[in-house]
DNA sequence: AGCACGATGCTCT
DNA sequence: GAGCATCGTGCTT
């Protein structure tokens, strides 16, 4: 078999937010580590929709830390949370409307054993865990996930069907108003395709 | 299997 | 000074 490895372009990020996070699924996070390819196929993402989504960190406006929602689709943007923990968001949507799609959980496949030593053995389910098994942060914030360059970007993967995809409200925002805290705007994947 | 809580420090008001 | 797009542990059902 003859495998070319396609590297999603700027155009696929530069539409609407919940096509993005719905299209990310099944796709592969690609990062080099070491000099180690690792990667994992993503099983979940999030739409975080400009400053009127209150669950949206530009939803008081363009500061230092969402600048990056801000500028242009296919960037990474990586913050830092909860004093210890780096998300992942592909930034989406045309330059200028700040949109992102944050990365919850990957399935590992290339450097698997190594995402598992990184992970003291635990599961890559969750923003802050695949970050940490693939050594993101926050130097790759604003780095092009188009291009190899930051050795960080992410590769088309299988389509994955409807009837394998659950759609629910966004994690952890319990402190924000509806109807921004209950938008169904959570894609996952829920069984084996 | 589910809930409660503490860790821990950056960012913005 | 408050709040956080979380995680892991420890305790309860």
């Amino acid at each position: 078999m003859n495998s070319v490895v396609e590297i999603l372009p700027q155009e696929f990020y530069n539409r609407p937010p919940l096509t993005v996070a719905r299209d990310l699924l099944g796709a592969r996070l690609v990062r080099i580590l070491d000099n180690q390819r690792l990667s994992g196929i993503i099983t979940e993402a999030e739409a975080y929709i400009g400053k009127e989504d209150l669950g949206c960190h530009a939803h008081s406006g363009k500061t230092k830390r969402n600048a990056v929602m801000y500028g242009l689709p296919g960037h990474a943007y990586v913050y830092f949370t909860y004093g210890m923990h780096w998300c992942l968001n592909a930034v989406a949507e045309v330059e200028g409307f700040p949109a992102a799609v944050l990365i919850r959980a990957i399935r590992p496949e290339e450097g698997a054993a190594i995402i598992h030593t990184r992970r003291n053995g635990r599961d890559t389910n969750g923003p802050a865990k695949l970050t940490q098994a693939l050594g993101i942060d926050g130097t790759l914030n604003g780095v092009s996930l188009c291009d190899p360059v930051a050795g960080l970007w992410i590769e088309a993967g299988a389509s994955i069907p409807d009837e394998a995809v659950t759609i629910g409200p966004r994690m952890g925002l319990y402190t924000v108003p509806e109807p921004w805290k209950s938008k169904p705007w959570r894609f996952i994947v829920s069984r084996d395709t």
